[in-house]
DNA sequence: CTGAAAGCGCTTACAG
DNA sequence: CTGAAAGCGCTTACAG
């Protein structure tokens, strides 16, 4: 059902050899030649299958994407940054995600193998590092956001311990003491950094970071909503919630709302990464910008010059700050008005 | 660097035979050969070179999705249920996007030939319907909210018409006379039903659809915004906006408020899609609810169906319904303030 | 400029 | 139960 060179070397009257050299743009091969070839490649809709292309060259013309999770805005536009940088240079890209537990990060990776002539890795659990070291040397990996420690990987790192610190800095001068958070978890190492910014902020000023003002949330909307419900059942409400990122800030909202609050007369709100929502919401989401899609943008950059043999040397680890995005969830505190609220709520 | 079933042999003392049946669990092996080579694998930690694999036993492993775009959250929905689905077959999903004009369509479908058993387009845009046609008969193809003239591919569709008049219906019955829609463009399938679906919902009443009330925008949140700031130059404001998905009512959101008018009490707005945010904005987005995920798993489903000779028979064209989530977001209408609002704005 | 032939790494009848 | 050999569809020195 499907043609094949030989096919196309019956129906041209020519070798394979030559068909193969037309397809491949060969400059040894008679002007006259080519475009009979080209005719009956034409008329055939021959393509060249990729299996045999790939077990010959040994070149497969896909970077591979390696995603831990597909919720919210966050992922999807890494993967427009990615994908529009990988086309420009007439790759593709194979994206595998849902991938949070150590077992199916192997055999996504297994998967690549062979398939994709670079990998970009975003595994922001701790666990998962181990089976990075098992790549093969001669792959061309890029870590996203993973912990660093084996230093033969090229690394993009987001700065989330210095965006974190930033905002918590932020409201502490906007006048907050009691600043939560809701995480995103022990075991992910983005919500680790922002957590130790977080709290740097407050060491650093001689202040104590109060534990019991940090909530576990999971990144998803929900998360942030339960956490705001579970931050209400306690005696004294928080002045201020920092949410590390933007999809739990909005399920706070909600929440907030929900428990008789408003934002950010009475409570102030902010969230990390800067999704396009953010701008959109009401109140607009005070966040911290991370310049996302750029994010997926230098990753290929990256691997497209390990690829083409410009950067043979050691690994590069590039560090990507974030600037504070400061809209309209967060406010100055009246102190007084504060403790109002935190009577309401005993 | 790598290794290959060579070098497995010999370090097991078998053929290349044994170890390729061991490799693929045949049963006509001795246990005890197949505790050797497979100890002689995990130390070498052989994996099969998937393009040798695929150009002898031409099956991949892998599903490919074609996706138009990445903006919000839709389509990370998609992929999520497509991949949930796909893993617990074994496979892996490949997905490509951002393609949007008929060229990069045609790269990606090259591509993608080849490498994926089975292929899940989506391509709301009318213009690029002539390429699914130069598709190989032999590869089993779901067309996803696609344009629907060839009887030759699986389908599944969203009832964008039904969705949509029901919507329209809704608001028409809460006494919305001027009724805006903010469309996905002229040339996308889906924003076309849509409309038709608003516009019968008028017809069968015996009213008239105003088409001064149809403003073009491309489902991004910004268009959104801009077309209700155009909406609001004309003389009289409508009382109810149905933009034809959530990224869009949550930008008309944003501008009616920069516009000083409240929602839903002055103006309702209402989405499509329901997507996972449309519960946590606030006030909460009144949308039509696709099953978003599922349409995703449906797909693969269907796709397994037709890999597994389950289904060799004609196509399968599966309609999904959709239902109303009525939130906040819209209101009967008080004629009489409305009126005065009108006023306000000429 | 073109063709015959080797070889990429695997699977699978075919013998034994 | 196991091995030798053919063949999947291509590319690329090697001759000519």
């Amino acid at each position: 059902m499907h043609f094949n060179i030989i096919d196309v070397a019956k129906k041209a009257g020519v070798s394979i050899a030559t068909v193969s050299r037309v397809i491949n743009g060969s400059d040894k091969v008679k002007a006259e030649t080519r475009e009979i070839v080209m005719a009956v490649v034409e008329k055939l809709q021959y393509v060249p299958n990729p299996s045999a292309r790939g077990l010959i060259m040994k070149r497969t013309e896909a970077i591979g994407l390696l995603l831990p999770d597909l919720h919210g805005e966050f992922f999807s536009e890494i993967i427009r940054g990615a994908d529009n940088a990988v086309q420009s240079q007439g790759y593709h890209l194979i994206v595998s995600s849902s991938h949070n537990d150590p077992k199916e990060i192997e055999a996504a990776l297994r998967f690549m193998r062979g398939r994709v002539d670079a990998l970009i890795i975003m595994s922001p659990r701790v666990d998962s590092e181990i089976l990075l070291a098992n790549l093969p040397k001669s792959l061309p990996v890029v870590l996203l956001n993973c912990r660093t420690s084996n230093p033969h990987f090229d690394t993009i790192m987001t700065d989330g311990f210095g965006g974190a610190k930033e905002m918590t800095n932020y409201l502490i001068d906007q006048g907050h003491k009691r600043i939560a958070v809701i995480t995103g978890g022990p075991t992910n190492i983005e919500s680790q950094e922002r957590l130790r910014g977080y709290r740097t902020a407050f060491t650093e000023r001689g202040l104590v970071p109060n534990k019991s003002l940090e909530f576990e949330g999971n990144f998803t909307q929900m998360s942030g909503y339960e956490s705001v419900k579970e931050i209400f059942k306690r005696k004294s409400v928080p002045t201020a919630i920092f949410a590390f990122n933007d999809s739990m800030a909005i399920g706070a909202i909600k929440a907030i709302r929900e428990e008789g609050f408003k934002i950010p007369s009475d409570i102030s709100v902010c969230g990390f990464d800067d999704t396009p929502m953010a701008k959109f919401i009401s109140p607009s989401l005070t966040s911290v910008h991370v310049p996302i899609p750029e994010l997926g943008e230098m990753a290929i950059k990256r691997v497209f010059d390990r690829l083409q043999k410009r950067t043979k040397g050691a690994a590069a680890h590039i560090f990507v700050p974030t600037t504070l995005a400061i809209r309209n969830s967060c406010k100055k505190i009246n102190t007084m008005s504060n403790l109002e609220k935190e009577d309401k709520v005993v």
